[in-house]
DNA sequence: AATGAATGAGGCTTCATTCAT
DNA sequence: AATGAATGAAGCCTCATTCAT
């Protein structure tokens, strides 16, 4: 952000940030250019660098706002639920739910995965997802519910059933949100207790 | 594939195939141009087009090979194993120890998932890849070795797992590829069996 | 101009000019845009165009103003002085003194010479000071003062002399202008004298 | 230069280089684009791309190229003369008449010296220049051919003369060299002695 | 008088691809 | 088989200028 916005211009700028993340989802960063943007918006192309100071800004904003919302709704789902096991599970629906009603960041997240571009920034978000995750973890192995196994590892599988399972049965076979973090959560508690 | 290809000649579109792996994987498919391949091997451009028809054949064409070859070190691995979650065992450690020696294959698919114009070919592995596991696991289910779920889903949970511990544990965290594949399967067989 | 200014408006025009002027001299015409001039005011784009018709405009508006001010100078210092050797002699020290207190014109004038856009507006301030110049020598030469040689090469090459020493001693190197100016004198006599 | 370059390469580089001096020396550096330069030659937008890194960089070689020749033609012109101010006088006409076959070259330089971008390059330039002749000045002044004054104070009033005389005389004007330089070194013989 | 917002032409540069040799 | 050279579309971004408020 360069100026401060009047509310007009705050409008704008959603509009651009929505825009662009849909055909960034769509047809990935590079094969989406500034032209496509504005064009679908219905503007002009100095507009864009009114709002934002390259294509690159633009793109890693998206994901920290994405990641940033993601994280908003797990720590709203988990509460101060105090079983450890029932927060990982809170926070799995909670991520299933979200990425059902952002499809959009969903995909751009796995884009920027790949991107030194970007690495950076995702770099950054996993952390933390993942730094959640193990905390919720080392309190379960503490409290005797899962066996004492390294807690990254652990984190690192559960974020990658729920990827998988969110893009695979959510995304391409439109399966709903809860029947997805249910299997989710059945596939994962298994192998956490095993 | 053009024309006949002297021994010579299939060195060279072997070395411009590997360069342009390990190109494309440090910096994505769009960033990494044509001229950047064929100066890394120290050619001129005509060469490229020599031996491939564009740079967009090319990339598929790695990701064909690349699938291939990963599939065959797979059943190399299964032979002829009786027990079904023996066989899910033996895939998963196969795929940990070929993705440990393709590290560039790996991050070619990673890239190529969400980029349209490779999806197509790249939906293609991913479902021979979920229907030999899901194989396996509709055989253990019949054998009654764990219990009745969606077998798909099962699968996508499994690759998840895979992928993720690969990607985090394997290639960032420079554990190596044994232990990791059994952090793998440890998790994977209490997911499918509870 | 374009309206009647209020005391206030023509205060933001001067503010706006003697910015613009700084900017000019540092950057150069063209790298200045007219919004580093706004800018570098702190005031709305608007504003600029409520001031000046253009960019273009304004630049010439601050050579005129430059030369003018300038001349205004050289009259001022020669007076009616009756000897024609002693006012091209007060002449170069009055431009010496008052380029020291106008940098930023005296590189604006360089910058616009070399300007096709702006060599209209120069060439005729140039002919001005060329002008005034061969009096004062044409009048040196009737009363014997100095021998007779071409009067404009003559001008021109005391033009040369100023315009060099102003920009290599008084500003490269700092020297305080009487003493350049002292120089400058002494070599263009002697020039004239020979 | 980046490749070496086939004879025919050589050419082509060589035809866009003075195009491009033209064309600089006519509108100036920044409204002079890549476009104009390559459609005055008559090929393709990227042809200029593989023989020069960019705009600025053929700019600089232009400004390097051309002051390397001129100080060849002024080196050639001074041979061994023993006596200083003929050396200087030499110099005086040498460069009078290189600058009367290379006009673009002229005002290139005069374009460079007040654009901070190339500021660098001419300031290497001009103080060689001034260095040079410095030494003549200082071998007349301890031959006590001229009084003795700051050297550099003299050169830089020579310089002057030179460059004002050839823009004004020779160039606007259209008198030949030769008279020109027989003017500038009068005046300038006679600013030095007395 | 002044501002934020918008326009759109145009500039520099990259790059996949082709071609003459 | 291979190279240097060329093409031209397209991309990102800047900027003078205008307009609604």
């Amino acid at each position: 952000m360069r100026h401060e916005l009047t509310p007009r211009g705050a409008e704008r700028r959603e509009q651009l940030m929505s825009t662009a993340a849909r055909l960034f989802a769509e047809r990935g960063y590079d094969p989406t250019s500034v032209g496509d943007v504005v064009e679908a918006v219905g503007v002009g192309k100095g507009v864009f660098y009114w709002y934002f100071t390259s294509k690159e800004e633009l793109f890693a904003e998206l994901l920290r706002a994405g990641h940033r919302d993601l994280r908003r709704g797990q720590e709203a789902a988990i509460g101060d639920e105090p079983d450890p096991l029932r927060r990982i599970e809170a926070g799995i629906v909670a991520s299933l739910a979200w990425f059902g009603e952002h499809r959009d960041v969903f995909t751009l997240l796995q884009i920027a995965r790949n991107d030194e571009r970007f690495a950076p920034v995702l770099r950054k978000a996993q952390e933390i997802a993942v730094a959640d995750t193990v905390r919720h973890l080392k309190d379960a192995i503490v409290e005797g519910q899962i066996p004492d196994r390294d807690p990254e590892m652990l984190a690192q599988a559960i974020l990658g059933v729920v990827e998988r399972l969110t893009l695979a049965l959510a995304f391409e076979r439109g399966e709903p949100a809860a029947r997805v973090a249910a299997d989710a959560v059945g596939f994962c508690l298994g192998g956490l207790r095993r």
